[in-house]
DNA sequence: ATGGTGGGCGCCCCA
């Protein structure tokens, strides 16, 4: 009676409706939390994910940029959508989901800000964005762990766009001034991490030194030979949950399916 | 040191 969640940056949900499709076969996950849906509310390609058995949707979506998604198999018994940074922006949604057991399982989707190019906050204002977007969740956190959590366990997923550990990165060293690895931002997510203690579940069962991504750039010449990637997408759980995890996979295959997105899924099993 | 690719939208933004 397990449940299986994946979280995937789909990059435009309507041009990769289809891999979403190829996921479920392959996989079969009870929930999918997508980002960078870019795609607003009422043209959502509800129906083609009903027919794949996710008859339960809890959806974020604007014009163009952004956008959330949470997909399930299980019903939806509530919904929930934060703002950060007062920008409008739709980076986060949440969803409490039945369980089989009968319980309820909150899950908070998010799409963390990239931040641009130039890690410094006084001449790039989408990284000070990012480091905001942070220090606002930590607050949040702090402020409401009850509004975040749930008895029966809560899991946080999503592209948090930063990879924490150097394990996370093709070349520590090299991306130390690179956003998404700078020590500004793995040590602003290790603070998030550590507020409620919540369990990076993906390394707790593929520990370093074993390199693991979960992102490879367009601009290579050839993704999997060069495998310049980073692991910018997460699975945490929150302590009581963390014992309920059997098994977690970062669907590297998906990288090389037919018109990619530029991310992999990224799933864990639960005996919630 | 630089530019490489891809998506959305509409003559350029974002990743």
């Amino acid at each position: 009676m397990s449940v299986t969640i994946a979280s995937w940056n789909i990059n435009s949900v309507r041009l990769r409706a289809g891999l979403v499709a190829r996921l479920a076969e392959e996989r079969s996950p009870d929930i999918i939390c997508l980002q960078e849906t870019k795609c607003p509310d009422g043209s959502f390609p509800r129906a083609s994910f009903e027919k794949l058995g996710y008859r339960h949707m809890a959806i974020s979506g604007q014009k163009g940029y952004h956008g959330v998604a949470i997909l399930s198999r299980r019903p939806i018994v509530a919904t929930s959508i934060r703002e950060f940074c007062g920008m409008g922006d739709c980076r986060h949604i949440a969803a409490d989901i039945e369980t089989p057991s009968g319980g309820t399982l909150r899950v908070h989707n998010f799409y963390v800000p990239a931040g641009g190019d130039e890690p410094d906050p006084e001449i790039n204002p989408k990284f000070a964005h990012k480091l905001s977007f942070l220090d606002e969740l930590i607050d949040w956190f702090r402020q409401a762990p009850d509004e975040v959590g749930h008895a029966n366990g809560t899991v946080l997923v999503g592209d948090l766009n930063i990879a924490p550990l150097p394990e996370d990165v093709w070349s520590h060293r090299q991306l130390l001034n690179v956003v998404s690895h700078t020590p500004v931002e793995t040590d602003g997510l290790e603070r998030v991490r550590a507020e409620l203690g919540w369990v990076d579940v993906v390394r707790r069962h593929t520990p370093p030194p074993e390199k693991l991504f979960s992102w490879w750039s367009y601009r290579a010449r050839d993704w999997a030979a060069s495998d310049r990637g980073r692991r910018l997408d997460h699975i945490w759980l929150s302590p009581d949950l963390a014992p309920a995890a059997r098994q977690t996979e970062i669907l590297r295959e998906a990288r090389g399916w037919e018109r990619p997105s530029d991310h992999a899924p990224v799933l864990a099993r639960l005996d919630p």
